[in-house]
RNA sequence: GGGAGCAUAGCUCAGCUGGGAGAGCAUCUGCCUUACAAGCAGAGGGUCAUAGGUUCGAGCCCUAUUGUUCCCACCA
């Protein structure tokens, strides 16, 4: 017995029952089958602590449409979730809930916060889990991961064991960034730039022997007390007598040099430049090649050190300001210029780096970089849209070692062990170690792996790797489809593409699907600070995920930044509605046992019409779905569903319905399998509301999630019975075209005379004259010479509508003056078209005899319009 | 300083390898035609940013220009 539907599709009550379900059946679960091919998606992991937002609910809907469609293509389809345990932002989190209890990293001590931020990680974990549900994801949950657990934490000693035996990691002093609010270092990926408004000061510093002052520039005065050099450019004419004298460091009085560099841009600034080799990147290189002292100002969190009792304990901005004055005061100050500048930023937090020197652990980028952009440039992965290779390419040309510890304790920490005594240092896989010198206990590295090193290793480490006989990593490695945002390009992409390949050999995944931001209405971006975030859950709660993910891959094109308008939402939640009841119309009058396995053998010409159409569909959604197009696919079947089933073909069914018999039978049977391959086509979009429908129509036990997609099929196609009836309906637009214009409401019936030489067609679809055009009755003839009836005109028919006291000679005759004028238009068009040349000569054939089809429909229509109007006339 | 995207109907955006400009929303006119008013039938609305070029043919390809957004970069 098939169930009553409701007259509006609530997807609230359907929602979770069906996500159940699928779960019972374990419809998500990916077996290693031989006997079909596998297809891997692996999930970005989000943030373990993290909340649903728009971003995720586009990445998860994508990679949704893809792994749906794949599996209802016969492959073992495979996508794997898990949570990142994000090292950074969720100790950011840990310490502030921390912090609002009184308490500090200290006070608990390493072991005690780690309790904590694991119990955090328990209470807050499973909900990002719990809303991915909530949109459909149809994620593999037997094969969740975090990046974290014990077989991720063994793919992190790995690799780092494994890179550093081969020289691929190192530790050493460098110029690194460190944010001294997180009080951690940060890699180059993790500092973002901005324009902040600051100020040049000039600031002169005395020669030693007397003989005058250089003048300098700088906008960060407060790193003066640093300096151990000033540079000039060496073809600089200005200062090159002064190079190798010595200046006195105002406020400071060391004694310092004035080096020549090249570094020194002549005309910037004033030509001078001081030299702070602790606290600035390029100062530090200037300084290595000079040799010169490196001499730190700041502590960690960025206040001025003891060394300079004066300004002891200052943060740094207090202190600029301290020192300023008292370089005024001093006379030192020559003047202060408003100046924009970059300053970087930490991209948790932020604060301004603080550039820095400092003992950390590297990978040596060089190496592992030149394999990762052959993969690309090869081919072996492409990216959607292509043009994002550019970003790929430039990033990793232009890599620097990149800096992997971190002085936080959410993480993996590094596994190297020092000996306090010797000073010897090991890495191994072990727990612990003892030194192979004096024999003592030894202490690891108390530092943490950046977050992205594990996830570096996601598409590999989730699958069983490093133990190269894990089968799933046999038959699920390499992964198909990463989908991701622009936004995350170089901080996951480039990083998952060399440890693959250096780990693996392959690269990770084929191809690299981008998708854009959602924005907010007004284009802005959606950020806690703004306050503009649009909650997926409540749009989700309020529409029904199906809604909310056919507007997400819909109306927008991959790669682009798209804007979240509600009312965006709402229509296809009224498109859901629609589907709702082209589906309830179905089962309205459906006999319980009906069964539509097949098609019927004696189709009219209006099911071969919709089953021809349907077939085209079935074919270039796969091929928009092959190709990445999913909008594009979305759209068609939106449109087929919504213009040309329910709009025609239902319409169509009904007065054949109404007459039973076998034609009912017959239209019932197509409806029947017409819906069932839409709601296949769609699945991927909309699994929900498909599968509702699906269970309620086909009512056999079967699941529509596990079921086959539709393909093109050859005896399915039927061109002529397409062509003929769209005569049909290019008439029966046609006359509520004109019965529109003239005001004519539906009741009032009117008979129709039908003057045409595809009688049979026109004999056939009678009955859709009656009901879709306010037909009284229908006769069809060769010719007819009606008096006082408005004349409908189509390419192959002139239909009279003898409407006496509506029609107006006078307007029938503008009317159709009028009408002759755009075909006549139509005419000059094709004929000039025919008449070129050019044309003629190079345009391919099959457009020449298109256009020729054209031109002789034209002829003919303006043949029926001419005879028309002379009929007016007489 | 490099690089990329975008500029198409009032609004938000599609437009696949070049073959007579599309959707949704909004607007206007009729319809409660028993699947759906979250609907049906119609209508109006665009020199596809500008200027050149290639081509038989350009929204699409090339060049330049303007506006706009973003990414990268050590100019103190």
């Amino acid at each position: 017995m098939r169930k009553e539907l409701s007259k509006l599709y609530e997807p609230n009550q359907v929602e979770d029952k069906i996500y159940a379900f699928w779960q019972e059946n374990k419809c998500f679960h990916a077996e290693r089958d031989p006997e079909k091919k596998p297809y891997t998606i692996v999930i970005p992991p989000p943030n373990v602590t993290g909340q649903l937002h728009m971003g995720h609910a586009l990445d998860e809907t994508l990679q949704d449409i893809l792994i749906r469609y794949k599996r209802m293509s016969g492959y073992s389809a495979l996508w794997l979730p898990g949570t990142d345990h994000a090292a950074l932002a969720t100790e950011v989190k840990i310490v502030e809930a921390m912090r609002k209890e009184g308490l500090t990293k200290e006070m608990l001590g390493r072991e005690g916060f780690m309790k904590r931020a694991w119990a955090w990680k328990e209470q807050y974990g499973g909900r990002i889990v719990e809303q991915l549900k909530k949109l459909g994801s149809s994620c593999d949950w037997d094969r969740e991961r975090f990046t974290m657990d014990e077989g991720c934490s063994e793919a992190v000693k790995e690799v780092f064991v494994k890179y550093y035996e081969k020289g691929l990691i190192y530790r050493g002093e460098r110029m690194i960034n460190w944010c001294p609010c997180c009080m951690t270092s940060l890699s180059d990926a993790e500092v973002t730039f901005e324009d902040q408004a600051g100020h040049f000061w000039h600031i002169r510093y005395p020669l030693k022997d007397g003989s005058g002052y250089v003048e300098i520039a700088t906008t960060r005065p407060e790193t003066l007390l640093g300096d151990t050099a000033v540079a000039v450019n060496p073809e600089d004419e200005r200062y090159k007598d002064i190079v190798g004298k010595t200046l006195i460091l105002p406020l400071v009085g060391r004694e310092i040099p004035v080096v020549a560099d090249d570094y020194v841009e002549i005309g910037f600034g004033t030509g001078v430049v001081k030299i702070t080799p602790a606290h600035d990147p390029n100062d530090f290189e200037v300084g290595k090649r000079h040799n010169l002292e490196v001499i730190k100002v700041m502590t960690d969190d960025a206040k001025i050190t003891d060394d300079y009792p004066e300004y002891a304990g200052m943060d740094r901005y207090e202190a600029r300001k301290k020192i300023v004055e008292d370089l005024e005061k001093g006379g030192f100050l020559i003047k202060v210029e408003d100046y924009n500048h970059n300053v970087g930023t930490c991209y948790r937090c932020g604060t301004t780096v603080e550039p820095a020197v400092s003992t950390q652990w590297f990978v040596k980028m060089a190496p592992l970089a030149q394999p990762a952009i052959d993969a690309v440039k090869n081919g072996e992965t492409k990216f959607v849209p292509e043009r994002f290779d550019k970003i790929y390419y430039h990033w990793l040309e232009n890599i620097r070692d990149w800096c992997i510890s971190r002085q936080i304790w959410w993480g993996h920490q590094i596994p190297a062990f020092y000996c306090d005594d010797c000073g010897e240092m090991v890495v191994t896989k072990e727990k612990s170690a003892t030194c192979p010198k004096c024999g003592k206990a030894m202490r690891q590295d108390e530092d943490t792996l950046d977050t992205w090193f594990s996830s570096a290793l996601w598409p590999f480490s989730t699958l069983g790797w490093p133990d190269k006989d894990a089968e799933d990593f046999k038959y699920f490695f390499p992964t198909n489809t990463l989908v991701t945002g622009y936004d995350i390009i170089f901080f996951w992409v480039i990083r998952m593409m060399f440890s693959s390949l250096e780990c693996t050999g392959k690269p990770p995944f084929d191809t690299v699907l981008i998708h854009g931001l959602v924005r907010d209405a007004q284009g802005r971006k959606m950020s806690k600070s703004l306050g503009n975030g649009i909650d997926p859950l409540e749009i989700i709660d309020q529409y029904g995920a199906d809604a909310l993910r056919l507007m997400l891959a819909t109306g927008n094109s991959p790669g682009n930044d798209m804007r979240f308008i509600e009312e965006k939402v709402k229509s296809c939640r009224n498109f859901a509605n629609k589907l709702w009841n082209a589906s309830r119309f179905i089962m309205m009058n459906l006999p319980d046992d009906f069964k539509a396995d097949k098609l019927p053998e004696n189709l009219n010409t209006e099911d071969k019409w919709i089953v021809s159409k349907f077939n085209t569909l079935a074919k270039e959604v796969n091929e928009n779905l092959d190709k990445f197009e999913l909008g594009v696919a979305a759209q068609k079947i939106y449109e087929f569903i919504w213009d040309v089933y329910c709009d025609w073909y239902i319409e169509l069914t009904k007065p054949r319905i109404i007459a039973g018999g076998e034609t009912a039978t017959t239209a019932q049977s197509v409806l029947v399998w017409v819906m069932k391959g839409m709601l296949k086509l769609l699945h991927p979009f909309m699994p929900y509301i498909t599968e509702e429908i699906w269970q309620a129509l086909v009512n056999d036990g079967s699941i529509i999630m596990t079921s086959d997609f539709p393909v093109f099929d050859e005896k399915l196609s039927f061109p002529e019975e397409e062509k003929s009836f769209e005569m049909i309906i290019d008439a029966i637009r046609g006359i509520r075209n004109r019965r529109a214009e003239m005001n004519v409401v539906p009741s009032v019936k009117a008979k129709l005379y039908i003057e045409t030489a595809e009688k049979a067609t026109f004999e056939a679809g009678k009955m859709f004259f009656e009901r879709l055009a306010s037909a009284s009755d229908v006769e069809v003839s060769d010719k007819w010479e009606i008096a006082d009836s408005v004349t409908v005109v189509t390419d192959v028919a002139r239909i009279f509508i003898p409407l006496s006291d509506i029609v107006d000679t006078e307007k029938e005759l503008a009317r159709l003056d009028k009408e002759k004028k755009a075909v006549q238009k139509d005419l000059d068009f094709l004929n000039g078209k025919l008449n070129n040349q050019g044309f003629l000569a190079k345009a391919p054939e099959k457009l020449i005899e298109a256009e020729k089809a054209k031109l002789a429909k034209a002829e003919e229509k303006m043949a029926k319009i001419m005879q028309s109007i002379e009929a007016l006339k007489k």
